[in-house]
DNA sequence: TACCTAACTGAAAACAAGTTTCATTTATAA
DNA sequence: TTATAAATGAAACTTGTTTTCAGTTAGGTA
């Protein structure tokens, strides 16, 4: 269950946080692309509905969605991608040829994460994983 | 079981690499560091013996014995660490406040690959998997 | 409604990690 | 030795992101 604009907005004001158009323009192209677009591919849909925004101001309101948990990122690289969090806990399927993400939720770690912490005297606050390979559409080419 | 400096050196001849002076230089200290350094901290200490090195140099070196997995990489934020990597597949336990690093070989995510490739329909190729929590020293303080 | 002000914005500069270019040097096979 | 492909390092460049700062604005208050 991915959060609407509304929602978003509501979240924001009850944060303290302003809600400016530009806000508005990033939260909209989010909401609608199901994709997880990196910060520049996002800003050229941004600026479609406000040519006048700042890639600046793309990269704080992301960062400002992602703190709020409102949004998940994915890591490519040295590139990041973001959307809007499916609800909770997730991790990313990524294709090493065009990039398309596919989310999962059911990582079952737990065990293993009890394991290390306790082999290892390490306090374990969270993971990362991420499988990578090719989404049906890049199988075949080279 | 990971390899000493002289392994490493073969290996390099052996595929026709050139045994340079500051290849040696930056081979023995990624050996003689247990450590994951990144680019710059292993540059700072290749300096030490080989004062006349690049950056450049480095990274070129990294990037060979990479390919050739003589040496890992951990992924931290933006910034790679190396080090000489043991035996096999493996992966990480990253203390997020010292950056220090543990390695773990069992992670058993085949039945979950298997399922996600037959969900998904992507052919997976590898996975990318990361414990994050403090270590033993990082635990009390701020 | 008309202010007030902390929050917000965007241009530009700064930054950080990594890569490319290219003239010079060097390891090593012949 | 010598020849030469491989390797080096300085400097310039790229890419993604952050900082700075002077000006603008959302939204609470009088
Ligand atoms: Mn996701
Ligand atoms: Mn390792
Ligand atoms: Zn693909
Ligand atoms: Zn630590």
């Amino acid at each position: 269950m991915r959060p609407s604009a509304k929602k978003i907005a509501s979240v924001l004001r009850q944060k303290g946080h302003k809600l400016t158009a530009q806000r508005r323009a990033v939260i909209n192209v989010v909401v609608n692309s199901g994709e997880h677009l990196a910060p520049a591919a996002l800003y050229e849909r941004v600026r479609r509905a406000h040519p006048a925004i700042g890639l600046v101001t793309v990269y704080r309101t992301l960062e400002m969605l992602h703190e709020l948990g409102l949004i998940c990122r994915v890591h490519r690289g040295e590139k990041h991608g973001y959307t809007l969090a499916p609800s909770g806990h997730h991790h990313h399927l990524v294709c090493t040829e065009c990039g398309i993400v596919a989310d999962f939720t059911d990582c079952d770690l737990e065990v293993l994460q009890q394991r290390l912490s306790q082999q290892t005297g390490f306090k374990i606050e969270g993971h990362l994983l991420q499988f990578l390979g090719y989404c049906r559409d890049c199988q075949g080419g080279t």
